[in-house]
DNA sequence: GGGCACAATATTGTATACAACTTCGCGGAG
DNA sequence: CTCCGCGAAGTTGTATACAATATTGTGCCC
């Protein structure tokens, strides 16, 4: 079976032009290049795609269905930001899901399947190593999108990979450290445990992934309220 | 906290009217008043409701990204045709998901709550007595959404309502049993034990709910694929 | 009579024009 | 000086016009 999805979350040049738009932008909140917030004007996005409003709106109301951007009725599209209970009910959500799939992937990674997570996972060290961050932070997320593909469970895998992109943004609102990405080890891990065809331990090991990732996050709700500007600025 | 989602699907008088679209076909689905496979026209839906095929086509969109509405490029929209695989995986992410629900509900549910979920069973029972079937299928998959909605983890959720509704068009396409409807003395018995705050029961009822759901449904791919016309006429 | 090519029709895809709404700025009244 | 209201500018919402593509029908050729 071929994966309907294209794993580098990049349209096909041919494919309808307002997908390609939601994949861009869609990659630009990944990669922490579009900031929780910010404002997506319709003219703006049609200029810089060369296309009209018509496919812009229909991109944005994609991405509003995926819930990384809000629409707000008259007052145009922002990218979404989640509060510390959406960040929360993410990760609890992934916690439900993910373990399930590593348990599945690895009762049916085939050997091709297993190659290419080691490929993934090369490059995510190097766009590290290159300095590309916001690569890098894409790259990780995906990772876990291609474990739940090689469970070969659809309907889930969207729900991940929808989850998935709103934990970048929940990262770039609420992360304490600096480098919440997945620590490489454990990417390293999770896949030797795949590639070794052991369900319960990769079950495990997704779990306790997850619930590393879940705890590196600050989710007092005093601290971190949805950013509007009157909080940044309220001091003043 | 309000609940920000109109628990009878209907949408507000002032709200998108594209929305209010979207949720008028989806019901019709849900009624099985539209079958899988049936043609959504944009000319046709646009005179129908009164609109451009500005809003059809966005109601279209919304409803083709709950995978409840297939569109294919240049050919229109189509009411979706579940395979036996999807089928399969829409009620096993059921399987995985509304446990959890049921035993959250089971924690949190107020007496309001209960009262909510009381009078929702008795619609049901009402529509079935007045022969309304339609009406009772529907309320049927929303007792569903209620019960997680008193979860109160919104992405789950929504998660739990887009299956539903595929759920609906996989009954139309794959139920055995004339009346695949959940039976209401499953229903009663889950808010019974809701009501008792009883989360294990609830936990593992709502489980063993959704395998008899499951097992009603003949999912051999070579009985039921994708009803094509090729497929139905295929004989003569 | 069957099959293929081409024209006619219908439907979807995109761009644009216009309407409705929101926001910002100005000016006057208190 | 502040506050309210009004008007201008900008942005989003909707309808429509046109372009591109698929589908259907017709007629010619074999």
């Amino acid at each position: 079976m071929i994966h309907p999805i294209s794993p580098v979350l990049q349209a096909p040049s041919d494919a309808a032009p307002d997908k390609t738009i939601a994949m861009a932008v869609s990659r630009a909140i990944h990669e922490h290049r579009l900031a929780p917030g910010a404002k997506l004007g319709e003219d703006e996005l049609a200029d810089v795609y060369g296309v009209s409003r018509t496919i812009v709106r229909a991109a944005l109301r994609t991405l509003a269905h995926e819930q990384l951007v809000n629409i707000k009725r008259n007052r145009g599209a922002y990218v979404a930001q989640p509060s510390p209970k959406e960040a929360q009910e993410v990760f609890e959500a992934r916690e439900l899901l993910e373990p399930r799939t590593a348990r599945e992937a690895a009762l049916r990674a085939t050997a091709a399947d297993v190659r290419r997570l080691k490929m993934h996972i090369a490059k995510e060290h190097d766009a590290l190593d290159r300095g590309d961050h916001g690569g890098a932070l894409f790259l990780s997320g995906q990772l876990h999108v291609e474990i739940a593909r090689i469970a070969a469970q659809d309907t889930i895998t969207n729900f991940i990979e929808s989850l998935i992109a709103r934990s970048s943004l929940v990262v770039a609102l609420y992360s304490r450290r600096e480098s919440a990405i997945c620590e490489h080890h454990a990417h390293d891990g999770l896949v030797e445990i795949i590639e070794a065809r052991n369900p319960d331990e990769a079950e495990a090991l997704m779990k306790s992934h997850l619930v590393d990732l879940h705890s590196a996050l600050n989710l007092e709700a005093t601290t971190h309220a949805p950013r509007s500007l009157k909080d940044v600025l309220g001091g003043l």
